[in-house]
DNA sequence: TCCATTCTTGACCTGTAGGTCAAATACTGG
DNA sequence: CCAGTATTTGACCTACAGGTCAAGAATGGA
């Protein structure tokens, strides 16, 4: 009973993710966000409480999306190190205004962390995950014999999202895409 | 003639680039400055103009800063490796709260990439130059023989500023020390 | 010693961020 | 068709960000 919700909460969320994501949490306002979800400002408090807490949605949905993407594409059969180059190479052109916002994660990192006790919490456990999705690939491919029994998994691992995360910066910054083509071949090789 | 300035305009850079350093461009307040810098408000933009130009002044001394120290560490004589080891290893464990705050040119990279022209452009000038300070000791190991000719200087190079990068914004988010190493590990055993 | 000049200070101004609220609206059960 | 409930909207509120300015203070020169 009651009037009925005008919109959708999951729809909603995820249009402010992208907002969050081109324009970072501090130069967002709530007007802006009331804007760009469609709705009043006051519907947008009623549903969300603050800014913080549907940042806090919006950073959780992202993470759930990243990290399921990274995980589907690392476990599809076959050889690991082809997928490995590919997750990696996601980053060196995408369609180009994607990647001119970088990924929300590390921005969110770069901008809160420390700050922000939450955002600090959510950005550390997507990264841990990712590195867990990366660190299975590496086992496979060990256990494939793809990859020497000399390169430790959890090294390579750590070391991979590391680069996934530096590309991530350098991608916003305007860097050319060939320079991370190279840094993607470097670190593949490395495996 | 005219009254002398009560405070030295390098001393106040140094000292606004602490601030941006720890708090991020925009939620650092003129106010704060003003105070941080032991100058009235008045004096800060009778010199400084705006904040935005004393943010410039303060990240170029910033980048002017670190790169002076990349290149410092890695012109030292003697094999290279130790060197590059040493480098990406202070990013391992530094006095905890220097970490904490991570690079502010990475840090700025994440914030205003894209929206800030002109830091986007004295940001990418730093990356730049690491990563030059970074080509030309692989190239030196491999002079030295120290490092294979199979590695690209310029592809390790591109990887090692990405890891950089990426350790930076790592040691933000409060990870443990360790995953760092592994980091460090994995990247120089890729050379 | 008086002046021109350059700096300093803090009160003041304008715009906007983040959020609240009363009134209007749309539904359901009786 | 009315009562009760949940939602919507936009005007409104408070605080503060970023910046300006008039008045005063410290210098060197004539």
């Amino acid at each position: 009973m009651g009037r009925p919700k005008g919109f959708e909460t999951d729809v909603a969320v995820e249009r402010a993710m992208r907002v969050f994501w081109r324009k970072g949490y501090g130069p967002t306002t709530p007007q802006e966000l009331a804007g760009e979800l469609g709705i009043g400002k006051g519907s947008l408090y009623n549903t969300f409480t603050s800014k913080h807490r549907l940042f806090e949605l919006a950073l959780r949905r992202y993470g759930e999306m990243r990290v399921e993407a990274l995980a589907d594409l690392l476990n599809r059969p076959g050889p690991v190190k082809p997928l490995l180059r590919e997750a990696l190479e996601r980053l060196v052109s995408a369609p180009d205004d994607a990647l001119r916002h970088g990924c929300l994660a590390v921005n969110t990192a770069a901008e809160l962390a420390g700050a922000d006790e939450i955002a600090t919490e959510v950005v550390s456990d997507v990264f841990a995950r990712m590195e867990g999705a990366l660190r299975a690939a590496v086992e496979r491919g060990r256990r494939n014999g793809e990859i020497g029994p000399s390169c430790d998994p959890d090294e390579a691992a750590s070391m991979l999202l590391s680069v996934v995360i530096g590309m991530s910066v350098l991608a916003r910054t305007g860097q050319r895409p060939e320079q991370r083509q190279r840094t993607v071949n470097a670190a593949i090789a490395a495996l």
